[in-house]
DNA sequence: CTCCTTAACAATACTTATTCTTGTTATGCC
DNA sequence: GGCATAACAAGAATAAGTATTGTTAAGGAG
């Protein structure tokens, strides 16, 4: 009994919506970017489909982020920028050695390393100057 | 194991033909009819058709007139004039009291008479004049 | 023989039944 | 309180079954 995967048109714009951005999305995010062309999706079903994505290899999760878990569409391993401020997530592409830390980690503690996730978690560079011009007018 | 009746656009449209003309067609007439709108009909589709309405009730045959099986979508009774110069068929309504045979065969013969047809065949007042016209030129 | 009609059979298309997907609502969880 | 999952009925896509068609060949009447 094996289950067979169907189409559909939602499930298609899903992921093609994710697939259409870098800004790392929540399902929030693709629910209303959806609506105006799809009034009748639900959230639920844009919950279900990306569970159904990252089961299957086509999605990955960047981990949440104030509050709600962002998705990528890009599966092969990068690192990621976070601000905490205004939530903004950013790839950084051959930022670290990463193949050379999991290889490392191997060696020296005899793990395993299947995968390895480096998030940097901080300020943007916006978000930095508006908090400094903030600081200043206080001042 | 009933056989269920399915849809299908060239068996509609075989029979809105054979409906929407008084000319008592064969099924080659049909078929010329249909084949600018339908140019994959295949004759044999239209013979299976009308052999199919035939045995619903939804069309009676005229009989052979020149080689080739004459239909009507008039399936009450009326009798016919075919003209054995040009093929036209042509009805014949309240021209005969049908009934009235049918009953006097029944009651004399003591047969049960479920149908009658009445046939007659001739000339039609065109080709009967161009019959004179051509005997005039001759003589 | 020739022409009209039917038969045979593979290819196509329609319908039904199955079950996957979705919307909605309620629930769990941090 | 807000994000995420669960439950279930309603809706939609697929697969299986079989009716319909196209094609070709064969039958039959004139």
């Amino acid at each position: 009994m094996e289950r067979t995967v169907r189409y559909s048109k939602k499930r298609e714009a899903i992921l093609a919506t994710i697939q259409g951005t870098s800004c790392h999305p929540s399902a929030e995010w693709v629910y209303q970017q959806l609506r105006p062309l799809h009034p009748d999706l639900s959230l639920g079903t844009v919950y279900r489909n990306l569970t159904f994505f990252r089961e299957r290899g086509l999605v990955q999760s960047v981990g949440v982020v104030q509050g709600q878990e962002r998705f990528d569409a890009i599966t092969t391993p990068h690192s990621h920028f976070v601000c905490n401020c205004c939530g903004t997530v950013l790839d950084l592409p051959d930022i670290c050695p990463e193949g050379g830390l999991e290889r490392t980690v191997s060696t020296q503690y005899g793990f395993a390393v299947e995968r390895c996730e480096l998030t940097f978690y901080g300020l943007c560079p916006n978000c930095t100057d508006q908090q400094n011009l903030k600081e200043e007018t206080l001042s």
